[in-house]
RNA sequence: GCGUCGGUGGCAGAGUGGUCAAUUGCACUUGGCUGUAAACCAAGCGGAUUUAUCCUACGCAGGUUCGAAUCCUGCCCGGCGCA
């Protein structure tokens, strides 16, 4: 490979397809799931425990990072991976979520993943930097860049492009994000171009920093994002544009509902080069993950299998289950029947619903487990069906039975 | 036996004449969680219901009062002190 990074496309069946994405910490197959580690740690989850149950990659943040320990402190232990302790493959996310989570999103109830109708209104997503005050978010955004508030003590930061970068080139993960900006579901047309644009912007600033680097420019690779929340047209033209970069993967990133997700990526995907790699950001639920690989992603990074799990829910076959709930207490049936997940074996509903209840930490450990296994073997069952042409039949059933 | 403090919803513990079916925490029930401010958050949690109200309830039994978990009397039970 000629970069730091290379991706190998290796088979197509229809839009989905499966490839190699080599970096120097290992090769990855794809679609692979990137088990989420904000703060160099997968909530719950050894880095052992990760590589049995089949991660090949694992993502780290960057606002939580330069905030605590310091990316400093990361570049001294030798970079993200070796400072976890994770032997394989790393990527780092820009601190654009956080714009988001700390800003629009601070206080309230909104996700980036919208419900129905009802988040179509047009809900300032930052606040007039003139007019603002603080009170109620931790993050406000200016053309430059944006400005936060510690959400651990308080004291004042700013992010640029340039910095983001600068900080990802000290994590020194084998692949990063362009700076951008997670939009709220709940902001109007009229925003979501507007920060569209502004990461069309951040994102020329992001690479920049990052071409000016050499030494970073051969040992990572940089993705840029294509934002545009819920508008094909914006998809689109974001799409368009971040593909005219020289970027070596793309991030499909910001808010959806569950209704237009897919036309999302079938607006996008179109627009970007085949030979380059395909993160899908934040994505997701298992029938979210088959959606995302049916229309042509390669990674999806999705905090939900171990955040469901420590507060506990885990996936099954026949859909999720919530173990603390009463009618779990005395099923003493293993977690899910029809998926085998190492090293959760032994363990029983009944066995981990009174774990959960009376708030062993083991619980959730075994929970988070059991979903990342969980996910991770979905994505490698749809990697195996796409080599084998039977991907389409391999999703059907998998919805048929988790949504029946 | 005398004195003293206390007995409140599954538990702990507020309340000390009306605004009290009773603050709060825990437990319990049910939801939620998609680039992690998240081992978190939300709702419910005496009964019946036309959801407006009614009934039952702050150890038990009486009483005072327009009105009592709150005041008085007796009884029962518990802690502590003195015998």
């Amino acid at each position: 490979m000629e970069g730091a990074i290379g991706f190998t496309l290796e088979k197509k069946h229809e839009r989905a397809r499966t490839g190699v994405l080599h970096t120097a910490h290992g090769d990855i197959q794809t679609p692979a799931f990137v088990p989420v580690g904000t703060k160099a740690n997968v909530k719950g989850v050894l880095p052992e425990t990760l590589a049995h149950l089949g991660a090949q990659v694992v993502l780290g943040n960057t606002y939580h990072l330069y905030l605590q320990p310091g990316e400093e402190i990361v570049e001294q232990a030798g970079g993200l991976g070796t400072f976890m302790g994770w032997n394989g493959p790393t990527m780092t996310d820009s601190g654009g979520f956080q714009v988001f989570s700390l800003g629009a999103a601070y206080g309230r109830t909104i996700t980036k993943i919208a419900k129905g109708e009802e988040s179509a209104g047009d809900v300032v997503a930052v606040y007039d930097p003139e007019v603002q005050t603080q009170h109620g978010q931790l993050a406000i955004i200016d053309d430059e860049g944006v400005s936060f508030t510690s959400h651990i003590d308080g004291s004042l930061h700013r992010f640029t492009p340039e910095r983001s970068v600068e900080i990802q080139h000290a994590l020194g993960a084998d692949m990063f994000f362009a700076f951008d900006e997670c939009t709220s579901p709940t902001a109007s047309y009229e925003y979501q171009k507007d920060a569209m644009h502004r990461t069309h912007r951040w994102a020329e600033r992001s690479l920049r920093a990052h071409r000016q680097n050499l030494e970073a420019n051969r040992r990572q690779g940089i993705f840029g994002i294509v934002q545009g929340g819920r508008h094909e047209d914006l998809r689109r033209e974001s799409a368009k544009e971040i593909a005219s970069m020289d970027f070596d993967g793309f991030g499909i990133g910001g808010s959806f509902s569950k209704e237009d997700m897919a036309g999302a990526l079938q607006a996008a995907i179109p627009e970007l080069p085949e030979e380059k790699p395909r993160h899908f950001l934040g994505i997701g639920e298992p029938g979210d993950v088959l959606t995302g690989i049916a229309e042509g992603m390669d990674l999806f990074d999705c905090v939900a299998a171990t955040r469901m799990g420590r507060h506990g829910t885990i996936y099954t076959r026949r859909g999720n289950i919530h173990l603390k709930s009463e009618k779990y207490r005395t099923e003493f049936a293993p977690l899910d029947p029809e998926t085998i997940i190492p090293g959760t074996e032994p363990f029983t509903r009944a066995y981990v619903s009174h774990l959960l209840r009376s708030g062993e930490m083991l619980g959730q450990i075994i929970a988070s487990t059991h979903n990342l296994g969980f996910i991770l073997r979905l994505v490698d069952g749809a990697r195996e069906a796409l080599l084998h042409g039977t991907f389409g039949e391999y999703r059907e059933n998998f919805i048929r039975d988790y949504y029946a």
